[in-house]
This record gives C-alpha cells, sequence and structure tokens, in this order.
RNA sequence: GGUCUCGUGGCCGAGCGGCUAGGCUGAGCUCUGCAAAAGCUCCUACAGCGGUUCGAAUCCGCUCGAGACCUCCA
C-alpha cells in the first residue's frame, strides 16, 4: 500500500473555494505548475513564502510515493507593467537602469534566485522553463486560439476576446468576477486603445525596433504575452490538463484567469484540476511588496541591515516562521515572531541532530503503552500533512516527538522499553518530516574545523577542571565562550555539549 | 463602489459543531557544584450583539474593526 493511499491528501481548490480530495489524473503521477519569479530584481521575503509553500507541497507529495514532475517557471521576457498598451517591460527597464543587456539582467537575478533558494532549502523544480526559451511554441497557441476565433490582431498586437470567449465559456470563474461589469466599463475605455474590450489582454505585444528583447513573429516584431508563457509551458511539460497549479493569491486574477481562458480557447478543456493559492506576507497588517516599500531581501535578513529588523535571522528560522502558518493564511511579520521562531526552530534542530546519532540498542522488553504512543505521533504527521498541507499543525506534533526524544537523551525513558521497530518508524519519521518534507536542515554552527577543534578543546580542558573540581577555571571557561556566543551544556553524563548562539 | 478574506490568551499562530493545539514570553518546582539544556506544573482566549442547536471559536444574521483583489505584484 502506498503512502498517499494511507494518507490521502486533501487541499483547497481555490476553484470550488472548499476542500477537495485529491485525486491526480494518473496516479502515481502528479503534475504541479507554479509561476516562478519575473526576474527583473531580486525576490523579497514574501515572494519567498510562496515559493517555500510549493516547496513544502512538492516535498510532502513526493515524500508519499507520488512521482512529481514539478515545473516552476522563470519569466524573462513579457512582463508588462499592465496590459492596457502603455505598459513597460519590466526587464527592459531594468535594462535600462542597469545599463546592461537584457539577458545579462535574466542571468543575474536567475543567478541571485537561485541562490536564495538554496539558502532557503527550496528544492530546484524538474522542470525550469524560461519564457525566452518557448518563444516558438507561444506563437503556435496564439495562432491556435486566433484559429479558434478567440483572438483577434491589431496593429501587431494579438489580444484575446474575452467578450467572444464568453458566448461558449465562463471567464472569472476562479476569482469571482462579475464579468458583466467588468464589460460595462468598456464605454470609458480610452479611444486609442487597440483593445475592443478593456478586459482583453495580449497574448501577443507589438514592440517597436528599438525594444531590445523582441522576436519575429507572424504579426510582426513583438514579445509574447505575461500570461501566456504559463500556459505554454504547463501544457507542454504538463499537458492540456494537469492537476495542481500554484501561485500567490495575487495572481489569481488577472493571470490565472486569463491562463484558463487561453487553455480552453485554444484546446477546449479546463487545464487545471485544482488551484491552490498561497495567502501574502504582510508587515504591520499591510502586504510586503516592492512597491509598498515595505519588503526586505533575504540577505537584509540575514544581516540585519534592514531598518525594521532589530537583529539578523538564519534561513532556517526564517523558513520555520513560515511554516508555523497556514500557507492560506495571511501571516505578518514581526521581530518577536521571528525571534520566537528562531527559537523554536532551535529545539526542533538539536533533536533532530540528537536522534539521528542515537541507534536502538537492537533488544527490547516491550512497553506497549510507549510503542502506541510513537506511533500515533507517526501517523499525526502524515494525517497533518495530508490535511491540507498544514504544517503549523504537523509542527506542533514535531514538538511532541522532540519532547519524547528529549526524554531519550534524559534517561526518562530508556530505549529498551520500547519496539525497535517503532523506535525506526519514529526516527525515520522525525527526520524525514524535518528533513525531506518541511525541509528543515540543521545549521551548522560551526563551519570552520579549526574553530570547532578548539572548542572541542576547551571542552576536554573544563572536563578535566570540573573532575578537579576547580569550579573557577571551569566556570571562566564557560562564561568566556558564552561571552563569544558559544553555550555549552553539560550533561548528566559528564558529556559536554555545546551550540552557537 | 464591486468581489472576497480575516478579527483567537502578553506576543505569534492552529482550529472546518462536542474532545489538550503548538511555539515564544512570564511564574514555580525537579535535575545540576553553579549555570545552560531538559522534565513537570501554572497563568489564559476565541471582536460585539442576536439566532440555529442538546451543544458553537467553529453554522446563520447584523454591528464594529483590519486587510486583499478589482492596474503590475508571490
Amino acid at each position: 500500500m502506498k503512502l498517499y493511499e494511507k494518507y490521502p491528501v486533501s487541499l483547497t481548490n481555490s476553484l470550488s473555494g472548499k476542500k477537495e480530495v485529491f485525486e491526480p489524473l494518473n496516479a502515481p503521477f502528479v503534475g504541479i505548475y507554479s509561476c516562478g519569479p519575473t526576474v527583473y530584481s531580486e525576490v523579497h521575503l514574501g515572494n519567498l513564502r510562496t515559493f517555500t509553500s510549493f516547496d513544502v507541497v512538492y516535498r510532502y507529495l513526493s515524500f508519499i510515493d507520488y512521482k512529481v514532475r514539478y515545473v516552476r517557471n522563470i519569466t524573462d521576457a513579457g512582463h508588462l507593467t499592465n496590459d492596457a498598451g502603455q505598459g513597460v517591460d519590466r526587464i527592459e527597464e531594468s535594462a535600462k537602469l542597469e545599463s546592461l543587456e537584457p539577458m545579462e539582467i535574466v542571468q543575474k537575478y536567475t543567478n541571485s534566485f537561485h541562490e536564495v533558494c538554496q539558502l532557503f532549502n527550496i528544492l530546484p523544480p524538474s522542470i525550469e522553463p524560461t519564457a525566452t526559451g518557448h518563444i516558438v511554441e507561444q506563437i503556435e497557441m496564439v495562432n491556435t486560439i486566433l484559429a479558434n476565433g478567440y483572438a483577434y490582431v491589431a496593429n501587431g498586437s494579438v489580444y484575446f476576446d474575452v467578450r467572444k470567449f464568453m458566448e461558449k465559456h465562463t471567464y472569472g470563474e476562479l476569482s469571482g468576477r462579475n464579468i458583466d461589469e467588468l464589460l460595462e466599463g468598456t464605454r470609458d475605455l480610452d479611444r486609442q486603445d487597440e483593445k475592443r474590450n478593456s478586459v482583453d489582454f495580449a497574448i501577443w505585444k507589438a514592440v517597436s525596433p528599438n525594444h531590445i528583447q523582441r522576436w519575429n513573429s507572424p504579426w510582426g516584431l513583438g514579445i509574447p504575452g505575461w500570461h501566456l508563457e504559463c500556459s505554454v509551458m504547463s501544457s507542454k511539460y504538463l499537458g492540456r490538463q494537469f492537476d495542481i497549479h500554484g501561485g500567490g493569491m495575487d495572481l489569481k486574477f488577472p493571470h490565472h484567469e486569463c491562463e484558463i481562458a487561453q487553455s480552453v480557447g485554444a484546446y477546449g478543456k479546463e487545464p487545471v484540476r485544482y488551484w491552490m493559492h498561497t495567502n501574502m506576507l504582510t508587515v504591520n497588517g499591510e502586504k510586503m511588496s516592492k512597491s509598498k516599500g515595505n519588503s526586505f531581501l533575504p540577505k537584509e535578513l540575514f544581516s540585519g541591515t534592514h531598518p525594521l529588523l532589530d537583529k539578523s535571522y538564519s534561513p532556517m528560522a526564517v523558513r520555520f516562521f513560515m511554516l508555523q502558518s497556514h500557507y492560506s493564511s495571511t501571516l505578518d511579520f514581526s521581530n518577536e515572531a521571528l525571534s520566537a521562531a528562531e527559537k523554536g526552530y532551535k529545539k526542533l534542530s538539536s533533536s533532530l541532530t540528537f536522534i539521528k546519532s542515537l541507534n536502538h540498542p537492537g533488544t527490547s522488553t516491550s512497553d506497549s503503552s510507549i510503542d502506541q504512543t510513537l506511533k500515533a505521533l507517526v501517523a499525526s504527521c502524515y494525517q497533518n500533512m495530508s490535511d491540507d498541507f498544514n504544517t503549523a499543525t504537523t509542527l506542533a506534533v514535531l514538538f511532541e516527538m522532540s519532547s519524547r526524544i528529549n526524554d531519550f537523551k534524559s534517561g526518562n525513558v530508556l530505549l529498551s522499553n520500547i519496539d525497535p521497530t517503532v523506535f525506526d518508524t519514529f526516527k525515520k519519521a522525525y527526520v524525514g518530516f524535518m528533513e525531506n518534507v518541511l525541509g528543515l536542515k540543521q545549521e551548522s554552527g560551526v563551519s570552520d574545523h579549526l574553530l570547532e577543534g578548539t572548542i572541542k578543546v576547551l571542552i576536554e580542558l573544563r572536563k578535566k577542571a570540573r573532575t578537579d573540581r576547580n569550579f573557577a577555571l571551569s566556570d571562566k571557561i564557560r562564561d568566556d565562550l558564552k561571552a563569544i556566543g558559544v553555550q555549552l551544556k553539560d550533561g548528566k553524563d559528564g558529556e559536554i555539549t555545546y551550540s552557537i548562539e
């Protein structure tokens, strides 16, 4: 029996607004697409929340035996600041600002995005396609939509004809938009606009010859529409209908709505079975965004240099902070919350370190009540994650497990009272959910062998001092190390461990 | 203005009609040469007002407050 059969996943489908049982089209295969970054500047913490959320979805579905293909794109062309016709091309704009080639901008911020992902332990997707790598396919899709009569050409641009589309299909379903009202607004449309209706959107956009990024098409020089690339790349790698499409709440309209329309307009069927939307990271109750000026860059977080930050925070503390809330709730940033998260993470992390090195002696006089408790905790991890990827409740279970691990450590509970198989399952689950599912890896306090060795020497000296009952000296070693951020902990058995503050 | 979401204890945050969330902080105890860590215990909530129900933080209505989307945004 596969794990996903034992712990069936349910998730909130934005399309219905309800929690539904997840049934992949072709189990055990699962296709996930999530909207990646537009690489015109550095990603901020808010962006990262979404990527972290889908990273966990990807990790968990893989963990419970699904064969997941996870596609996350890089938008490196065609992202205008609006569809209305006078929009500025984000990549071009940054290129001018930084005096670089557009593709240099793309490379620079793609690299930076990858570095940040690595720091936050966000796994690379199975496929990371780029818009510029799929110009041919995008032109093909525009042609298909034109052939189906759902688009029109105007001055070298191609627009999706929403009103025409609505004669046979629905538009606005995902975001709950009242399109009649949107169409009402059409009368106010600027006369100079090439669009027939204000709700129409560009699937191919003509550009002038001095636009650096441009491609030849049947309609002249231009760039692909932003909404189009996701439709093209998702259908290319996951099929015309696939399981999960994710993204931030703010992409629901118009981006995802347009994706649906394009795919239906081209291929005649709903592209996505389950839509998942992550909620926003807020600062003092307001959405974190570049335009509001309340966003931090990851590196500002690690250095603690941003004015809104009291101190620096490690990537795993931040990851833990995000996982403590549900992906569909807003999460409010604050120094207090982050400090609390940092301590909580350290607690779980030290249990992780300990249990990894702990092995069952082999024989046991089994105490079934402890075995039952441990087994229930393991099952609870799966149940919580299968329940709409509830990382918050899963963490609560992990804290419970951490307490049990500390019982092993202190000798409150003897391993000889635990069935070896149960212990093995428990250990694998704790390590697995921490590292593989939630992606909370251990942050090595000391990366330097020299330093590590030096601390060990000092620990040996302190042990000697303690056995000699030279407490003045042993306290001095401990206090002086503490002053530079190394906390020593005396174990019952005389062993001394340390942690870096 | 339209659409929608949210309002939980000192703080952050789960909760999807009945059963302990959890973390951080604070207080006490145990262990310890003293600390730290750990263990145990305690403090405590569901914005307000009505309604449905045997029973509501959880469902319905109203009021107040906050936010998101409706233009680009994870």
